[in-house]
DNA sequence: GCATTTGCCTATAAGCTATAGGCAAATGCA
DNA sequence: TGCATTTGCCTATAGCTTATAGGCAAATGC
């Protein structure tokens, strides 16, 4: 009776669990789930994670953590229009490619767990390409609110099939959504001379 | 032993369930919760309620029906700006009152549900806001889609926490996005003679 | 005043999280 | 190479959840 170990480990339970929540969204994944996964006990799987709040906890930090590499990759060298809607589309284009991982991203984190996550690399980044636009504080802020509000509000409701019943492409609406975005932050800058 | 009946009906097994939504979260609206706040035993809720998923969505429809009712009294007798601003605050006013019904507006309706519901009623509204700002089709949709995102994903960010860690008033960058969203929309009006 | 319906009950099963304790494989070290 | 320790997964168990089946008494109908 030759017993081969699993060979689990939390960043594989974390990455098994991202997969997992990709297929059946983030609200299905539980350790039971996980478990059966791996052809392993449900309990074995409290020897790599104190409970389920750090498998999800992981898979939120490893979704924001992709969600910023790519939202960097594709802003990198971009400036202005350009930048923002390089930002938005990597944004739309992770929630859509990954629903699960997207839903994980906006798991509430303990305050210092979100101060250590990639959360911040996200501000950080909308900061960047509003440098495009000549905005002081607090009107810098308020635009960061603004596009987060816009491109997580739209992630998320086309997630939820909002944009299903009417015949107009999801796309079209979101385009149209950047250039209102561009025009408004435009009309907003501050040190340009004349007016 | 005089056994008093509860008097347990739907309608009051959902509003008990918004309530204790708003307290504790709308995932945690169980039936034994709702049991237990009953002083009944958890079977006899099956009397009333098919499942559990009954019982989300018939808060879901509450919270819906309800929203739209404050939305409809807000924006009455407005138009422009000032009807965007009217929707606007009674959309985010209700989401901070009520989180837990926020969140359960948002639970998944299947199809019929979805249609038979006060969803309808706030797109409607939406677009009846924008008669204020002459958008043809399929501007308009895409208009009402923008703003469905915004209003959503601000009440939503801000429910999360997410405009915590920075020292400017989530009010300030509230009013402030409502103003650039009126810009927006203005620069986009179709029927205006002299561009 | 009796029959029917209704409302809540108990009992039970299955799935989830979580803890405790056991045993064998893997590893460390002489 | 051989023994002790550590590690990895196991079983067993308890408490919580949803959900179903069947029972009995209160309420209602006639």
């Amino acid at each position: 009776m030759v017993v081969v170990r699993a060979g689990l480990s939390p960043e594989r339970l974390t990455l098994a669990g991202a997969e997992l929540a990709d297929e059946v969204g983030f609200d299905q994944v539980t350790l039971s789930a996980l478990a059966r996964r791996f052809d392993v006990k449900q309990a074995s799987l409290y020897a790599h994670l104190k409970n389920s709040h750090e498998l999800k906890t992981r898979i939120a930090l490893l979704a924001l953590e992709e969600l910023a590499d790519r939202v960097a990759d594709a802003v990198a060298g971009r400036a202005g229009k350009d930048a923002l809607t390089a930002f938005a589309n990597a944004y739309r284009d992770y929630a859509r490619a990954h629903p699960g991982r997207y839903e994980a991203a906006r798991y509430r984190l303990d305050p210092e767990t979100a101060a250590a996550s990639a959360g911040v690399r996200h501000a950080q980044m909308t900061r960047a390409i509003l440098r495009g636009y000549d905005l002081a504080e607090p009107d810098q802020t308020h635009a960061v609110r603004m596009l987060g509000s816009v491109f997580h509000g739209y992630a998320s409701l086309e997630a939820a099939g909002a944009f299903d019943h009417t015949d107009v492409a999801a796309q079209q609406s979101w385009d149209w959504t950047l250039d209102c975005l561009d025009t408004a932050l435009r009309s907003r800058s501050t040190p340009r001379p004349a007016a």
